[in-house]
DNA sequence: TCGCTAATGAATATTCTGTTCGTTTCCGAT
DNA sequence: ATCGGAAACGAACAGAATATTCATTAGCGA
């Protein structure tokens, strides 16, 4: 890929960070993220066609970060048999987030976070599918993987406004309130 | 208050969730809304700023009446030694949340529906506070006050997704994979 | 009945988005 | 080192939506 095209999609992803850290998404506008990341115009519509699709090109960068190794073994994940594999699995991911912790608080410090979430929500779920045990409940499965899902992307944002655990202990909370049954 | 500044109100509510229940949030321009409430241009901007604000407005209305009898009578809630009390408390919720289920759904799925579930959080903060034990465990009371708060309300978005269960069933799936510790 | 307040809506200003296009700059392959 | 092509540039423009202004009309309630 052409460097200036590299150097421009940085530009403008750490501009847009920059500035969600300083306010919400809803209102920045194009021609500030523009300004920020000291680019043309047009350049930037060359690049994305919408703020929105910035956004969601951002999120994807992300979570290709934080989930890259995890998710191609994913055919070996058993999870309902062996105890500490998803323990294991889950302190990694919490690792990678704490790395983007920066990026990753400004977007869900406002409407962005919704679709961080979804996006987020996307990745779990294909991660945890294998963890919920086979055998029947009077609780329907599909609630149960949205129960799971949905509990660990709020921990992780409890988690991003909240600086004060460690991965380690973070992942035990999760486990020890929502698993188990 | 004034009576027409009343009906005035009144017709931007109904037309915007009658426009909720068609279209989602961000691709309701405020002249549409305007048209469906069949009111002055002007008029709708001495009542609401933006947008924006009128949702904030809707959300609280909606809440006030979905929460009213049971925050009231907060003093009495002490769910941690009677068993059915929270039981039905979240049943009686949920069925006022059934009836307004038409635009909260339009709400819900998009962008505004960050906003929508800060304010439900807000309220259920306020209801499950009496429901955690006293007992101090390993895990921090912060952590499952917003375990609870975030699984909640991620449950009644699932529900509002997913119309096929009863609200005795929902409020007994969540307290089957939430409470117990 | 009368004074006050709200509603009206056309007109206008403003703000932001997204596109166009001729020009300039820079990359990398040869 | 050169050269052709690709990327960046940015002023200018069109279009959509927001937000404000103001003179006029209508309705409330004391």
């Amino acid at each position: 890929m052409d460097r200036r095209q590299k150097k421009t999609r940085q530009a403008v992803y750490d501009a847009f960070t920059r500035l969600l850290e300083k306010k919400s998404y809803s209102n920045i506008t194009v021609q500030e993220i523009i300004d920020e990341a000291d680019i043309g115009r047009s350049t930037f519509y060359t690049h994305f066609e919408t703020k929105d699709e910035l956004l969601r090109a951002l999120c994807t960068e992300i979570f290709e970060h934080v989930f890259s190794e995890d998710l191609e073994k994913e055919q070996t994940h058993d999870f309902s048999h062996s105890g500490g594999a998803l323990d294991s699995e889950i302190t990694h991911i919490l690792y990678h987030l704490q790395d983007s912790r920066r990026y990753i608080k400004g977007i869900l410090s406002s409407e962005s976070g919704e679709l961080f979430m979804r996006f987020f929500k996307e990745y779990l779920e294909r991660l945890f599918e294998g963890a919920l045990s086979e055998k029947t409940s009077e609780i329907p499965r599909e609630y149960l993987l949205n129960h799971m899902v949905c509990d660990f992307a709020e921990t992780v944002r409890w988690w991003m406004r909240n600086d004060s655990y460690s991965p380690e202990e973070v992942s035990h909370f999760f486990l020890a309130t929502t698993l188990s049954r």
